[in-house]
Formats: C-alpha cells, structure tokens, sequence
DNA sequence: GGCGCTCTGTACGTTGACGAACATACGGCG
DNA sequence: CGCCGTATGTTCGTCAACGTACAGAGCGCC
C-alpha cells in the first residue's frame, strides 16, 4: 500500500469512490499542522484545502479589537478551505490549529477541478459543507441562549469527536480564546465539571471521564450537529 | 415581455445569463409570502427553492424550549433553500416570512437539474451559499460580543438593504423574536434611537431617518458582512 | 364613541459573565 | 535543588440583559 494509506484517516478522503481515490492519491501531500498555525488568514486567497487525519482546526473570526470567536471546527471529518470551491477564495474568518497533529492536503487548481465534474466529489463536499453550516447556525444560537458551562461541555464534546480518544492537550487559556470568554469563566467551569467528576486536567491535559454525564450537561446545540454531521455524512458510504 | 420580467428584481435572477434565464422563465412560479408564514420546517424536506422579490425571510432556530434566534436573514439578493442543492433536502431551522411580500419559486426538481449542469448557474448560488455562511458565522460572532443596541442596528441595516426604501413593518415584538432577546430589551434600544433621532416608529412601522448614523452606531459585523455580500455578488455580472 | 386588543413604555430585583487584580502551584531548566 | 514561567484558582465590584409585573396609548371595530 502506497503511503497516503493513512489520509483515509480523514472521512471525506475515505468516502470517496475507489477510482477517485486512485486519481487523488498522487495529488495528495502530507502536511504537519502544528499548534497554533495559521492555516489561512482573513481575507487571504488559499493555496490548498486541507484534510485534517489527526490535528483539529479552529475557523474563527477575530475582530477590530483583537477579540475573537469560534465559528467552527474542524477534524478528521471535514475539509479546511471550503471557499475554494465554494467560488469565494478567501473568506473574512481565520483558520488555526487548535490541536496539534498531521493532515493531507491538495492544490487549490487540483481541487476546483475535481469539484468542477459533476459527480460524486462534489456531492461529498457540498454535503460536509452543508454540515459545517449547521454547526456555524448552531454555534449563533449557543453563544445567544445557553451558559458558558454548556457552551464548554458543547466544545469538549465536539473535541473529542474529532480526536478520537478521551485526551485534549489544550489549556484554558486556549479554550476561553477559542470559546471567546474569559480564561476565569473557564476556570471556573471546568472546576466544576472536575469535582463532579466529569474531567480531570492539569497543566494543559484534560481527561474526559464521564462522557455520557458530558452529554447530559450540554445543551440541546451538540446533539443537533452532531445529528446532521451523521445524517448528511454517513460513515464510508462509499466504500 | 413576460410576465416574469418582475422576477428579475431577485438579484440572483438577474444575474442569470440570458440562456438560463430564457430556459428558466417558464419554470418559475409566483408566489405571495405573507407575514409569519413558514416557508420550510426544521427537517423537512422542501418542495421549492424561493427567490424573494419583495419579501424577507428569517431563518432561525426553534429551541427546544420555544426560545428562537435569528441565524440569517434572505431577501431579494438570495434564494431560501440552499439544502435543496447543497444535497442535504432539508436543514434544522425554520424558515419564516419576517416581511411580506411577493417571490417567485422553482420546484426542487428543476433547480437539482440545474444545479447538476456545470456552468453559471452552480457558481452563482455557490458563490451565494458562501455570503450566506459569512452572514451567519458574523452572526454568531456578534451573538457572542456585541450589545443588544448594536445587533439592534445591524438588524434594522441588513432588513433594509433587503427591502430598499426605509421603512419596515415590524412590532418591536418581531425584533425581539428574531434576535433571540426581550421584547423590553427591544424597547428600550428603540427608543434610544428614537430620542437621538436615528429612527421613528409607531405601533410596528419603523423608518429610518439617519442611516449613515445607524452604521455608525452598529458594530463591524454588519460591514463585514456587506462587504462580503458585495465582493461575492457584484451587482448584475452577467448582463 | 367607547370597548378591547395590541403595541409600547417603565420599574425592580436577579444573574451570568466581565475586568482587573492577585494568590497558588506545577514543572522544567540551569 | 531552587528559580521562574506558565497554568490554574479566587475575589470583588460592575454591568448588560433577564424575568416579571404592570402602566399608558393608539387603533379598529361594533
């Protein structure tokens, strides 16, 4: 088996058909996505779309006074960069990464042409990006209505999915950026959630030890997106 | 001409080339929009695409405790149903008629045909799918930082864009549904503006006196959100 | 031409999150 | 082994928005 064996880590890249995939394989390039880089800046044209395998993507939009907010995220299930297919080419918001790891990605010319034939690419991508435009409905409707503890029981859960595994390496700091409230409220939140016995952290690792329990103390937002990520992106429908 | 001739006051209508346009006039069915009616339910699957004339149309989140939020707002610049060509059929909001009028609907059959055929037709509501999910990831952003009186302006900048004119028919009741807050929070903001001679209103008709001083007054989502309305749809490229 | 409904205005206590300031504590490096 | 930087914990006053309750006020309808 070739190397890029290990991009099917990524859904989108694992559901295409067989003789998609085979076109893209050599196309495809590996990429280390560290901590905290820039994937794409504001307004800035895009180079590639990335396929995340193990890092998570933050896409956040940072105002005039340097206070940013989470849009969205994205892991191994979704595709960094949708604006370029989407026509756009750039997009008002940032992508960061916001859990280190690795991913695949593929030249924009590479990508718009793939999209461009009718067929199953296409689909796949516009379903994962209808997806990503619940999570972002999602995310307005919780940053309006529900407390900063379900808001924080929402973002570890939705981590989590798309980490695999029960560990985020990630500070509070980090999570009150990313969530776009005060490192206190964080604090204080996830104080919480430990003497309950739901997590457990220190110094930059959280545990998730009651998921479940999670589940139970987050809002309605999670199961939503959860849901339409499921319905509209079924696990290898392809394979 | 025509009676669709009318139709082409949609600007994605307008936008079309002549070809599609000719090919699409005899499909395209009129349509009153009244106030309050629900154009699409959370989950349901839709039976049409619409393209507002005259009328603007909410969509938002129905929580499960009958709390709403506005994720995003279409009027003549768009289309009401992108999960239609997205592929998904159908999106967990609700859409609703926030301001009557008239629109002009295509069948999910045709629009999926037209959709398929690449070509002008998928770029130009791409090309708006992708100005919609900047209105709601700005949304989310300004659910999440701004004060009630600046979403309050930026609510009242983005109806009227849709509408032209300065006038909306609208109970602060309304407002206060659609942004997700009290009707008294409404209240007060309005006459704030009022006092400082921004607006006048009275028993749900609202004018505008002193837009500039509104865009002023509101916070950056509402420029960002224009400006990307603005680069993605020029106005009239194809004609 | 008054009755009733809808829309708008006002008030008051409560609360979740903020901003700022500071206290503790872990852990790696010299 | 001790120092220092980063991470976490605590406190206190402030504030925007909430929930609730109720008071005018305009409009239409009988």
């Amino acid at each position: 088996m070739p190397m890029p064996v290990d991009a099917r880590r990524n859904h989108l890249l694992a559901a295409l058909p067989e003789t998609e995939w085979l076109r893209w394989q050599p196309l495809l390039e590996w990429v280390d996505l560290p901590l905290g880089h820039v994937m794409y800046e504001s307004g800035r044209a895009l180079g590639h779309v990335y396929f995340p395998t193990t890092a998570i993507v933050s896409l956040l939009y940072v105002m005039e006074d340097g206070a940013s907010a989470e849009i969205a995220v994205v892991g191994n299930e979704g595709v960094v960069g949708i604006s370029l297919f989407m026509g756009g080419e750039s997009t008002p918001s940032r992508a960061v990464v916001q859990s280190a790891g690795e991913g695949w990605r593929l030249s924009a010319r590479a990508v718009k042409a793939e999209f461009e034939k009718p067929g199953p690419v296409m689909h796949l991508l516009l379903r994962y990006t209808q997806a990503l435009i619940t999570q972002m409905a999602q995310t307005a409707v919780c940053n309006r209505h529900h407390t900063l503890d379900q808001q924080l029981c929402r973002w570890l859960l939705l981590s989590l999915d798309r980490l695999g595994g029960s560990e985020l390496v990630m500070t509070q700091e980090l999570i009150a950026n990313m969530l776009g409230v005060r490192r206190e409220g964080v604090t204080e939140g996830a104080l919480r959630l430990q003497k309950l016995g739901l997590i457990r952290y220190a110094r930059g690792h959280i545990t998730v030890l009651d998921r479940p329990a999670l589940e139970a103390r987050t809002c309605e937002c999670y199961a939503v997106v959860k849901k339409e990520y499921d319905r509209l992106l079924p696990a290898r429908p392809a394979t």
